[in-house]
DNA sequence: TGTACATCAGTGAACGCGCGTTCACTGATGTAC
DNA sequence: TGTACATCAGTGAACGCGCGTTCACTGATGTAC
């Protein structure tokens, strides 16, 4: 906690969040080695070093740190999707940049990634509902920037919104695949961002030519 | 077991196998609601019916059980995805069929779907290990399908394979999409095959203007 | 065909263990005056 | 500033429970002769 925070909250306050932030970190470390629901209270109250009933001081159960965790890991990658699409450049060279950044992204938050990947169709379902609901929010921010694109002067709200999906299934895709790939080899890496460069060139191909073919 | 079963395998082994296919159904079934690495033996056991210790009869551990119900899910897809592949038709009707073929995989084997959607990233490594496997054969066999197709004529391996990865991720991404879908409401299904058909449309655009853009 | 023995799927009891949850509590922090 | 009381994050003990695993066993099925 810093002095501005300290300021703000009072201390009681302060130590309040810094014990909630520990237990999402210690809960985000164990989840790289199983998932939410076989992950327990005593595990993560544990790791963090306080009693298993300082728990519920935070949290009703596992379910809502679970809820909590998603949006800690999907507000990062918010950031870096934003800033890819603020660029307004060559598709060559977006498709380029996208590619490093999801690579950079998972480089940088790897179990974010592995989380929301295991969850997205994990067994807990609040968890799955707000992973969904905020791809969706993604997936509408991505919608509304290929609209006012010159590409998609022509194009329906429908089928803008229908590529808007494809990039963002694409996007998961991808960063899941890096996840699995970047503890055994670097060259696997490489592979890894040189399809997905290519598919992306593929689907720009065919975003080029529609309803023009 | 019928009486071929029964004349090949004698009882004794034709009753194992009874017990042992119960316990893959049993965990299938419980599996809708969690996830394998939180499933425990006692459970299955329990709605099967016989003692806990029986369990060691079949199966090492949940671990085993896992990877033995990828195989059964993958197959019952694996079948589906031959079929399509074997059509030789208009790119359109190709992907009409194939998405009603998803959806009708779908229906018929929910269960599979979401056990499969569920634990490809789940907390389990040789069961993710055995769905990656897999998904890499299918992604094979679609690449020597569509290798063989005129339009392919000029592409590189490597190129018919990043296609093929494409389509792949986007079955199962269109399946688990279905699947979240059946539940609720079924113009929500038409919705899902709409947009999934479009994505396939716009896919096979981009292919037909692959290195001739 | 009948008999004697071997195999082995499934039993049931027992074990130690970690789980989630509850509760009255403590003592540092916050607030009112 | 100092004092008296309120708040509340975190404690630690206790609980009942279901877990995975082990083990010697039973009795139906299989096999050899």
């Amino acid at each position: 906690m810093n002095s501005s925070t300290r300021a703000t909250l009072g201390v009681r306050q302060a130590q309040k969040l810094k014990t909630r932030q520990a237990l999402l970190d210690a809960a985000l470390k164990l989840l790289e080695e199983q998932s939410l629901s076989s992950l327990g209270l005593r595990e993560v109250t544990r790791v963090v070093g306080v009693a298993p009933a300082a728990f519920y001081r935070h949290f009703r159960d596992m379910a809502e740190l679970g809820v909590a965790l998603v949006e800690e890991s999907l507000g990062s990658l918010h950031v870096m999707i934003r800033a890819v699409l603020a660029e307004q450049q060559e598709a060559e060279e977006v498709i380029d940049r996208s590619v490093e950044a999801v690579a950079d992204h998972v480089r940088r938050h790897p179990a974010h990634v592995r989380f929301i990947a295991r969850e997205r169709h994990g067994g807990v379902r609040a968890v799955r509902e707000a992973i969904a609901a905020e791809l969706a929010r993604f997936g509408d921010e991505v919608a509304a920037a290929l609209a006012a694109q010159e590409v998609s002067r022509d194009w329906s709200a429908e089928d803008v919104r229908m590529l808007a999906g494809l990039y963002v299934d694409h996007l998961v895709m991808t960063a899941s695949a890096f996840l699995e790939a970047s503890a055994e080899d670097p060259e696997e890496e490489r592979v890894i961002a040189d399809t997905a460069r290519r598919q992306l060139r593929l689907i720009s191909l065919g975003r080029r030519h529609w309803r023009a073919a």
